[in-house]
DNA sequence: AAACCGTGGCA
DNA sequence: TTGCCAAGGTT
């Protein structure tokens, strides 16, 4: 511990811990909100809402808990409910993996502990994505027990009621400001006294403009006497996130595909793990360095005529790209798309043209998404049952076949099981025919507006595909405007 | 220690 | 409009 902090702990326990104990729960008791999980103390209920409310507004939290534990009223029933659906709750809400966790401490429960939240912190503090804050928020919510509960808030208020200037953003510092809380906790009164000091954080001691005048416990504040509360606490920023530029494609079935859209799921871990979403690759050189793919832009050709009506409309969207930066690096980044998801997927499409930009701000990383719509090509055999014809596929800038480009069909794809090589075009194109299977790739599927009801998407697809829906229902999608 | 993990509200 | 940041945990 530093100084500083030592000396708080001394105070901790002596008079102004006194003080600030008493006044924090009579104030606490008198204005508490009448929030959902505050119902009754059920420890699971405890436990939902925690998890929830990591890194997560009350606000944003309310009807998400509400929908969960109508779903999944008891740890039985989650530990047992399919994972899709535990996902399907949560979309929207972030950090997926919490989902997850919990879904597998619930389990734990089940299996260890006969379905019941032991009373014990060692016990909590090992379920699957339960830390140090959220055991002893459930320890001290649910069971009483005098156990810190730290979170941003209270090292927030903390740090002002005793001047303290250590940057909150080292771990470190949390562990000292843990002792300083557990010192503070009322006899009796662990589970008020964790709410009521989180609660000052969220409504009076809030991070801009902090409401001392109603303060309960302004009389001593150090921060506040000092003058200090709006330099405290001391917390270095975060590093900003790095650009990423996105060319997703949002490839329109026909056949018997008409009507429907090509969407994939991600791998089991990391970003978004095993959530939906449309095909999409990364540009390479990223999103801020500069012209991507300069010398494909250069052999995409002319560019065709039609033009969106609103210069706007084409603004780079990726930081750092040149102003002037023209439409041709639409063509080339189709191209780009086209030939990437070939590779990557074995998925040939002819990407048509550009529909909109799209935004998703993730913690470390930012995508910038342009979206361009698509016609189904077909779908190459993997590399072990093409027997070697992939070699030259992609590289078939220089193609000495005539283009004959499949159009994109659901019969074409169903035809299946030619054995011809495949090439490209200068856009990504695919020239001649080439060895066709009659399956998507793996974790590919067509989906239709009824089937999202099931299937859990981030935000920015959510978004991007119920627009989709509504636009083309209305006839407003502009291919289909400018078709005319 | 530092990076990885989402999203929305607000000044 | 952009930056800040919220009832954090895991690796």
């Amino acid at each position: 511990m530093t100084n500083k902090q030592q000396a708080a702990l001394e105070q901790a326990s002596a008079g102004p811990g006194l003080f600030f104990g008493m006044e924090l729960l009579g104030w606490y008791r008198s204005v508490k909100r009448d929030l959902p999980w505050r119902e009754n103390r059920d420890p699971y209920r405890v436990w939902v809402s925690e998890i929830m409310l990591q890194q997560t507004r009350v606000d944003t939290v309310i009807p998400y808990y509400k929908r969960f534990m109508d779903k999944f009223p008891t740890i039985r029933h989650l530990a047992e409910a399919p994972e899709e659906e535990v996902l399907k709750c949560w979309e929207g809400l972030g950090y997926y993996s919490r989902a997850r966790n919990l879904q597998a401490g619930a389990q734990q429960v089940v299996s260890e502990y006969g379905g019941s939240v032991p009373d014990d912190k060692t016990a909590v503090a090992a379920l699957k994505g339960v830390g140090p804050y959220t055991a002893g928020a459930i320890m001290s919510i649910a069971f009483n027990r005098p156990e810190p509960a730290v979170d941003g808030n209270v090292m927030r208020v903390l740090s002002r009621y005793f001047c303290l200037e250590d940057d909150i953003a080292k771990p470190s510092v949390r562990t000292g400001i843990e002792r300083i809380a557990a010192a503070l906790i009322p006899e009796g009164a662990a589970g008020d006294f964790n709410q009521g000091i989180m609660e000052l954080g969220a409504l009076i001691c809030t991070p801009k403009s902090p409401g001392c005048l109603i303060c309960p416990v302004m009389a001593e504040c150090a921060g506040r006497l000092a003058g200090r509360e709006l330099e405290l606490p001391v917390k270095t920023k975060a590093k900003p996130p790095r650009p990423e530029l996105r060319l997703a494609a949002l490839v329109e079935g026909a056949g018997p595909h008409a009507g429907a859209i090509l969407v994939r799921q991600r791998p089991e871990s990391g970003l978004l793990a095993r959530m939906w979403e449309l095909p999409h690759v990364l540009a390479p050189g990223g999103g801020s360095a500069g012209p991507v793919a300069a010398g494909s832009a250069a052999a995409a050709g002319p560019v065709r005529g039609r033009r969106r009506s609103t210069a706007a409309l084409d603004a780079p969207a990726a930081a750092g790209e040149a102003a002037a930066s023209p439409g041709a690096n639409r063509e080339a980044r189709m191209a780009l798309m086209g030939r990437a998801l070939a590779e990557e997927a074995r998925l040939l499409i002819r990407p048509r043209r550009w529909w909109r930009d799209a935004e998703h701000v993730f913690s470390h990383i930012r995508w910038d998404l342009q979206v361009y719509l698509a016609d189904f090509g077909f779908v190459l055999k993997d590399a072990a049952s093409a027997g070697g014809t992939q070699a030259g596929a992609y590289t078939g800038l220089a193609a000495e076949q005539p283009a004959a480009y499949m159009a994109g069909s659901g019969e074409t794809a169903e035809a299946a099981q030619r054995e011809t090589a495949a090439s490209y075009d200068h856009a990504g194109l695919p020239l001649a025919s080439a060895a066709l299977v009659d399956r998507l790739p793996e974790g590919y599927r067509w989906i239709r507006q009824d089937d999202m009801k099931e299937m859990a998407f981030p935000n920015v697809f959510l978004r991007l595909l119920n627009d989709y829906w509504e636009q083309r229902e209305s006839g407003c999608l502009p291919d289909e405007a400018e078709a005319e």
